[in-house]
DNA sequence: GGCTTTTATCGTAATATTACGATAATAAAA
DNA sequence: TTTTATTATCGTAATATTACGATAAAAGCC
């Protein structure tokens, strides 16, 4: 595509839908469920799970550490991945306020 | 990128990813914004409010409409498209049960 | 010191998305 | 019927994403 647009759209709209551009990749969602379910934050796993290349989970694991949805500290041979549910929080409820602010327009029509 | 691995995932996982990816564009959320605003489906003026060219515009429609988030009739010189208020209901409820489902996961570790 | 294990990053190829001009299609208006 | 207005589609270029092999980096173990 030539020149992208972005900047022609406000900031709240951009950052929605940044938001979702994150979770808009299988991988990202199966990485964030994995997570969840982990008392400790052993992530060593993650690779294991994702049917994909140790490249590309990596790759996944940082556009989700890039929206601040995961939080990850490495050391050496070990790395610490788990959820970072303050932001997760966050994210939840600007997508759930997004869909409330539709609906307080509905008015149905076709 | 390579062969896409989409198969290798979940088919709720892959559903999800992609109401995310039809979101993920900031022109996708300001047609919804601005559809929800208007009782009747008067929808030439999109093209006017968003800052994009009329293919680009038409485009996006087109994705939103796949997703079922908007109906749209066209007649000639004009065109109807408005909000799937149903559809819209059902994606909104599919995001929240996502994060909902993690969040019954909570566990604070780091 | 070298080895092992784990994860990040680099380089790069394949594919997907975005954007728009040009054109076609549609139905109403003249 | 010819014009006019509006929207969809086609073709195509620019850019972004996805995926992986190869390699580097980090820290513990021998």
């Amino acid at each position: 595509m030539p020149k992208s647009k972005t900047h022609l759209f406000g900031r709240k709209d951009v950052d929605l839908s940044e938001v979702c551009k994150v979770l808009a990749h299988p991988a990202r969602i199966a990485i964030l469920k994995e997570l969840s379910k982990r008392r400790e934050c052993v992530c060593g796993e993650i690779v294991n799970l994702i049917p994909l290349a140790q490249a590309t989970v990596s790759q996944h694991l940082k556009e989700l550490k890039s929206l601040g949805l995961i939080t990850g500290e490495i050391e050496g041979p070990k790395s610490c991945y788990c959820i970072h549910w303050k932001r997760l929080e966050e994210v939840a409820d600007s997508l759930g306020e997004f869909f409330d602010h539709l609906k307080t327009n509905y008015k149905q029509c076709c």
